[in-house]
DNA sequence: GCAGAACTCCACCACGTGGTGGAACTTGAA
DNA sequence: TTCAAGTTCCACCACGTGGTGGAGTTCTGC
């Protein structure tokens, strides 16, 4: 069912992981494909030949990238509890993978530039993300009617995307400073209402 | 007094306007000199005559960059209000020239690699800021008692500048989205329990 | 075991990279 | 007006860039 055979996946995922450290390093456009395939163990052309150019090879990383967030199996009934843990999940996993970080945080931050490449993908990641958290705000300030926060669910969802970002990039700045899956954590619970 | 003529001063400021606006749209490692001289109108090696190295270009970038936040006098008395004003007052400034904006978020970003040429002096410009909220929060504390903050001064600083610097990347992916200093205004004004 | 698809590397291309050296020109104070 | 200091550009260097073409090898379904 697989496209192509075992030992050509086995490269191209190498490729991928060489390419998300080297990204995450040196921005896309700072890391060269010659040394992410140097690091991979294969020639460059190689590189090439499975992802065709440098775009398509940045498009791969995301989408890798993406991939280890997302949960194998979903539950019977999702709430708010669920969506926190999951995203608490993420931060806590985050915090041990900070060369992933490094690359997205690059990524957004270059993304930011009308003509970046990554620039839609990483808008429709972060919109995402965003509806999903305004979601369960929404559902949640519907059962709790006692709230007190003057910002529309998309805008504080807006909010707290960009804040655990920004933590993240704080934190790469300032290792060991902050505890950024707690503050994480709480900043959630604190929008969806929880405890 | 000026080091210089005239002449080599001016050529110099165009140089790091330039430079300014290929950091922001490639980031340090895939802006090139030649690009950069080329824009400001001169070899690249005029460039390097005033600059020496890209790294040095890039320090005097930030520095300029800087140059351009702080007040020109101080008034007598500081309190949390001015100091709230001027960080409003910098973010309705930022929200007007974007290519700075995604400058800094750039090289902040490139800079969580432990080897990035800016890191010491990004993390020392991080510093500062977070000190100087850090103190307000403290001293506005000590004045009004009933707060309900459970973070340290020092930790709803370093928050507040993350989620700030988060804002600014979020808005640059999703233009006209949020009103961002307005949205940083409100943030200040809670963590100085002002109103 | 065979055929054909998939894979990998080598050689090459045109061009861009940061940086150097030096010769010609411009500036501004004495 | 003089003249050293400052400024600018041109030519060059060794090397890195993303990408192409093709030849040789390895894998897999039949």
């Amino acid at each position: 069912m697989p496209e192509g055979y075992a030992t050509g996946r086995a490269t191209k995922q190498s490729i991928v992981e060489s390419a998300a450290a080297a990204f995450a390093q040196k921005g896309f456009y700072g890391a060269s494909l010659r040394s992410i395939a140097r690091e991979a163990g294969v020639d460059h052309s190689t590189l090439l030949h499975h992802f065709g150019n440098k775009t398509a090879l940045l498009l791969a990383v995301i989408e890798w990238h993406d991939s280890r967030s997302m949960p194998e199996e979903l539950p019977e009934t999702i709430d708010a509890e669920y969506i926190a843990d999951g995203f608490a999940a993420t931060a806590a996993r985050n915090a041990e993978t900070p060369g992933l970080v490094q690359l997205l945080s690059v990524l957004t931050a270059e993304a930011g530039a009308e003509n970046h490449p990554a620039r839609e993908t990483l808008q429709r990641r972060h919109g995402l993300v965003t509806a999903l958290i305004a979601w369960t705000i929404r559902t949640q300030r519907a059962e709790h009617e006692g709230h007190d926060d003057d910002l529309s669910p998309e805008d504080r969802a807006a909010v707290v995307v960009a804040s655990w970002e920004g933590l993240q990039v704080y934190d790469a700045l300032h290792p060991g400073q902050l505890d950024v899956p707690a503050l994480v954590r709480a900043m959630l619970r604190d929008a969806f209402l929880l405890d």
